[in-house]
DNA sequence: AACGGAAATAGAGTTTCGGTATCAGGCTTA
DNA sequence: TAAGCCTGATACCGAAACTCTATTTCCGTT
């Protein structure tokens, strides 16, 4: 049995006539009356009580009447459902992304997003960079946010770099350094560095190692924390001067960024599998992209 | 779109090849191709990715194979829906009866009657003989048990008479006319009499009036109450004689039941609509008459 | 480089689907 | 009461569709 079964026996049932449901359906009324047959047999049941004047529903007939809406509305949402997601309105996005470089974009991003494509599921994960980037490896995650992925072909991802952030200092706006326009490495031979732990982001803390070793010195690291935020806190208690990259805002505290020359960049990257093709996933790295064109990833923070 | 064309989509989404699922379906798998490409036209989406070695699903495909699922099981439930109430095993019974003679059966039958059709829903209405057969009529009760119908023909009814029921009195133990085997009509002319009011059912009432006028007197209403219990509490506080049927029992009273010679019946019948053909009332007819054959419609009630 | 496997395409045969013509029976109308 | 009309069922035919076999094309493997 067929979908053109039930769809001629409703028009029947609802009609109770052959030939107005025929006309109806734009059909002739013979085929009508063999296709209520087909079901009638295949089923071994009596749906209609013909009489040469009028029809009735039998009480299994009436059953049929509602079952097939029942299976008609199911086949419209089906049907819809996978033009919305073929569309992308419809669907999940997995992001996994690194917190604090992402924080001052992440909730307006996303708030667009929601308001683009509303009916798609929105799971955010924040993790260490290479926790990100491993989880899209394995697909627990359909997209990151986070630092740069080595041997990302390898992997089968593919990363595109939404910005290179420039490493500096963070000091108290009563220190030595504050009002520097920007500041030598070497300058920081002598200093306490307080810098995120390694195993919170490889990336970063190697580049701060790499621009003391391009400077011919090594750092004196006074701590390694594992949030951001304590480095800023160990900085605010005059601990130390603080490595962090300039997407650190913090126009709440007493503290100041100073840019290191020569600059050393730490990249952010937007992450994916290659053959990632769900449209929630093509719609979010789209409109990425856009705001990226358009200025807007940095736009609410105040230019230092 | 037909069935056909997600039946075919879901087995090679499941087999994730269109030949073995060529094979799985019995056919060749050119109509494999076929079938999905037409799918994925007629939606203008596209539901798989093949490569010449492989083949896998794509976003919307996925959504496709969840929903195609939710069809098929909505189809299955309407199928077995239907074949289940064309059998009689689904369905409802809007049952209407008349409480005191039917008081002695009506539990165990429907017990019965659940027992082998669990899935239909009983709804019970108790009313006047009158009421009863009204709504039967109106449609707006299945079958009802009651008191015999006029012109039951006229009004597109059937009945089936289940049971004469005798008239008799009930009188105190105590009673000089308790020990009596029966009692002449014309012994009651002096007596005041306790009767249900006519309204509660007319057939009762005017086949006492009957008996009288045809002993050659007029009888004396004491009282006419509502309710058969109340005609027994009066006969118990002595205000009079009753007149009741012998299938009220009520053998934890001090009463006696003396029946009226010459007998005068009063008749219990099944009563529905002529075109009524929904199975669970067919069914509950069926029962009926079973139970009447084998004389298990009274079975419980001590003889007197 | 050749082979094997998988899906797409082409062409032919068969099924089935819908159309016209017709039949049979009931209701209305003259 | 008879004729006409309407309704659903049946018979038959032509066209569309579905499926099959045969073949091609491409990828991956040996």
């Amino acid at each position: 049995m067929e979908l053109r079964h039930l769809r001629y026996f409703q028009a029947v049932a609802e009609e109770l006539s052959y030939s107005r449901a025929a006309r109806r359906l734009h059909i002739a009324q013979p085929a009508l009356s063999r296709a209520v047959q087909e079901i009638e047999r295949e089923l071994g049941v009596n749906l209609l009580d013909r009489t040469r004047s009028s029809v009735r529903l039998t009480p299994a007939g009436k059953v049929l009447l509602r079952e097939t809406a029942l299976i008609f509305e199911r086949w419209d949402e089906a049907m819809s459902r996978v033009l919305r997601t073929a569309g992308g309105e419809e669907g999940e996005l997995r992001l996994g992304y690194i917190g604090p470089p992402t924080q001052p974009f992440l909730g307006r991003l996303l708030g667009e997003y929601r308001r683009r494509y509303p009916l798609v599921a929105i799971h955010l994960e924040e993790r260490t960079p290479e926790r990100v980037w491993e989880m899209v490896a394995k697909s627990r995650l359909s997209i990151g946010l986070t630092r740069p992925v080595p041997m990302a072909e390898a992997l089968g991802l593919r990363t595109i770099k939404l910005r290179d952030e420039r490493l500096g200092i963070v000091v108290p706006v009563a220190h030595p350094l504050a009002k520097r326009k920007n500041i030598a490495w070497r300058a920081l031979e002598r200093e306490p560095l307080i810098v995120l732990a390694r195993r919170e982001g490889v990336g970063l803390h190697d580049a701060v190692l790499a621009g003391c070793r391009a400077a011919g010195f090594a750092p004196k690291l006074a701590h390694t924390p594992s949030l951001i935020g304590t480095v800023l806190s160990y900085v605010e208690a005059g601990s130390g001067v603080g490595i962090v990259t300039d997407s650190i805002v913090a126009p709440e505290l007493p503290l100041h960024f100073v840019p290191l020359k020569p600059t050393v960049s730490v990249p952010l990257v937007l992450v994916w599998q290659e053959d990632e093709d769900a449209p929630p996933v093509q719609r979010f790295r789209e409109l990425v992209i856009e705001w990226q064109r358009a200025g807007k990833l940095w736009a609410k923070r105040p230019s230092r």
